[in-house]
DNA sequence: AGAGTGACTCATA
DNA sequence: CTATGAGCCACTC
């Protein structure tokens, strides 16, 4: 069991929850915001998570490409759920960041 | 304290 | 495209 008494715990999931649909953020994105250098923390802090009302299927590396690693099943779960939200896959595992990263503003 | 691990990223070759 | 090495930081043993 992870432990996830954190603080760095509570603020991915915070940030995450506020990514709306259709909309897709990147590790190192997030880590910056949190006031980190370690994208991995978030990669490692969304692996333990298991609240359904945290959207991880939108968190996804540089290049856009989906978690082999998803916490809720396969990639392909991943990905099936965000074309249901619109976001188009450049290719088999790559999503379009061009158009669906989301940048806080 | 030290070593290993990890849903990452960057630089080099 | 692949392969290494380094940086990063929390966790476990």
């Amino acid at each position: 069991m992870i432990k996830q008494n954190s603080n760095f715990f509570e603020k991915v999931y915070i940030l995450v929850k506020r990514i709306p649909e259709g909309k897709v953020m990147t590790y190192g994105q997030i880590a910056d915001i949190l006031g980190t250098k370690d994208a991995r923390k978030v990669g490692w802090s969304l692996h333990g998570n298991q609240d359904p009302k945290v959207p991880c299927h939108r968190v996804v590396n540089k290049e856009g490409k989906v978690a082999l690693n998803y916490s809720m099943g396969d990639w392909r779960e991943q990905k099936r759920k965000l074309l249901e939200e619109g976001v188009a896959f450049i290719d088999e595992m790559y999503v379009d960041l061009k158009k669906y990263l989301w940048q806080m503003r």
